[in-house]
DNA sequence: TCCTTGGTTGCACACGTGTGCAAAAAGAAC
DNA sequence: GTTCTTTTTGCACACGTGTGCAACCAAGGA
């Protein structure tokens, strides 16, 4: 009521409005607007400029309603305040706005009960697709996913059953870098700190790791591998320094960029030096990885590329095309947290 | 095509499916569903029964066409890309959703062209209201704004005019904080290092800035004042130190936490020592600020309460109350990037 | 038995747009 | 001028849902 009152009446032109103005039916003005080479050239001029001076804007919904597409896609994320997620809504973003979609955003904060609400919007707005960047998918996810009867693209999780595809990075062949340039700089006691709650790439991160170790002989000790049980990296990082110390470890492979510079903060506040006493590598290559002290060697996902391959993906599906999962190279980027380990005294 | 025989086909249960098994019109089911008195309850419920059973999900479109009301508001931002706006846009979906409304996300990247088209596109969906994080919103801007006819609430812009509702931090009792800090440890020659393209908190900031000097009666001298042209923020923190230190300044407030670091780590390279050469303060308070060496003393910003009151504006607005502008306070962070200036040798 | 009342239900229209089909208008060929 | 063809237009229905109004039904009272 009020908002009537205090807002300006928003434009509701309907192209039946354009139709009483220009004399002509709505449905000549329907064909009109859509370039159809059913109307008359001059007519149709007429009622485009007629249509421009109205101020008339297309009501998608009711589009929508009769063409069965929204030009609408759902993308799920755990939180959105994490530099890996957003680079990737970025991409995604990008080309869904080129290509004249629009995209719901919705954070599942990895609680399976928001997620499965999630869905259920993304059901009842009828979108054409959807794109999921979340943790662990469940099964029950999965099956109500496929229910919705379109599309979907999972990032850095492979879980998929049918009619779901996928987008991520190469998990475990970055891993496989970062643990061999760390055997390369001769060290010998080298840690993983895992992420629990991202079940699909840590376990292809953790197995990198073991191939890594078994390619250089060297036997894996289940006492090297942590897996923090909160849910924040940084903090995660930070916690994870005295399992590592007591499990004598001179060099730490950390699941993603964050714990590692949680950890490397702990590191310090314990009067250690990295790299000198300890040597710490990440993964992701967020943005901050370069303006931390010291700079930290990772590995580097192309984020706002994989962000872009999905919604290309979706937008091949949504044209009936087939499409095959991508795996996108990783690279090592070598900075300063990584160095030889001191020679035993 | 192919999506057709690829997919499963999508539950298109509609009222009328529900209304001829269930033997009764789809008013009947249409009233039932929505609760309404005027059914009979036993058949309400066995409607219900079926429609769960038969797997019905609303169609929103067809509401909205009929409702006149989307329950979908838009969200506009330079770059999803930024810890400042991650935080927020947190805030606006967590409210949103627990609402019932979903968010469309965009991002400008501060491009004018791009803004417009956004707000476009969004009128075309007939989102119900509008959230702004954007940088410099042009009287033009505004203006399209406002022809939507819907509720518009900007971040931390008070550009608005009528029907255009803000909700911001106290840029200009932060900065002014910030500057006294730094005062009070003994400086004088406090730089600041702005940013071009954010003008209305660049303008608070400036002018907290301003009104610390004045108050402690040091006379302002332009040459402190920097606006690094570039459209990265960590960059333009780097680039700044050439002239920071031919200005001579010994201690430099920072238009927002990126800078700060990105100019702590030109400080590094150049062989200053933060604090004990150059003071640094940043604003906003990002996660990032507490990890970096040294930890830094920063300004902080209430960003997702920013955003959860932006969205809780726009529903007030939505439900035809009256609001009012929301300045939210900051608070001094004080860390390790700040101390006296070295006594002159 | 008839009328009144209150509770249920369905008809019909609306929201804004797209489109098959038939009708009308215009032009072409004879 | 007549007939056939082509172009142009409008009618009517569809998409899925909400709702005013009239009609129906059962029960209660006179």
């Amino acid at each position: 009521m009020a908002v009537e009152k205090t807002l300006p009446k928003g434009q509701r032109v309907s192209i039946k409005d354009i139709a009483r103005a220009a004399g002509v039916s709505h449905s000549t003005v329907s064909r009109a607007l859509r370039n159809s080479p059913l109307v008359n050239a001059e007519t149709a001029a007429y009622i485009r400029r007629l249509a421009q001076e109205m101020g008339y804007t297309p009501n998608i919904l009711a589009q929508s309603l009769v063409t069965q597409r929204t030009y609408t896609i759902g993308l799920v994320v755990t939180s959105i305040a994490d530099p890996f997620v957003d680079a990737i809504v970025d991409g995604v973003e990008a080309l869904a706005t080129r290509e004249g979609y629009s995209v719901f955003l919705s954070s599942s904060h990895a609680d399976p009960g928001r997620e499965i609400a999630v869905v259920e919007a993304f059901h009842r707005r009828r979108v054409d697709g959807v794109i999921v960047l979340a943790s662990r998918v469940g099964s029950l996810y999965t099956e109500r996913l496929q229910e919705l009867g379109v599309p979907i693209v999972l990032i850095n999780n492979q879980a998929g059953g049918e009619y779901v595809y996928s987008v991520s990075a190469d998990n475990l062949g970055g891993a496989r870098e970062a643990v061999c340039h760390l055997l390369e700089l001769g060290h010998t006691r080298i840690a993983y700190v895992g992420c629990h709650f991202r079940p699909p790439s840590n376990r292809h991160r953790l197995e990198g790791y073991r191939q890594a170790l078994n390619r250089a002989a060297i036997p894996y000790d289940p006492n090297l591998v942590i897996h923090p049980r909160g849910f924040s990296d940084l903090e995660n990082g930070q916690q994870a320094l005295p399992h590592l110390l007591e499990a004598g470890a001179t060099a730490v492979f950390c699941y993603n960029d964050r714990m590692a510079i949680g950890l490397i903060n702990a590191a310090r506040d314990h009067g250690l030096r990295v790299p000198d006493d300890l040597s710490v590598i990440g993964f992701d290559d967020i943005e901050m990885s370069a303006f931390v002290t010291p700079r930290l060697t990772t590995i580097h996902q192309p984020r706002y590329e994989m962000g872009r391959r999905a919604m290309a993906m979706l937008l091949a599906l949504l044209a009936g095309e087939q499409v095959q999962d991508v795996v996108l190279p990783t690279e090592l980027i070598i900075r300063e947290s990584t160095a030889p380990p001191r020679s035993e005294p």
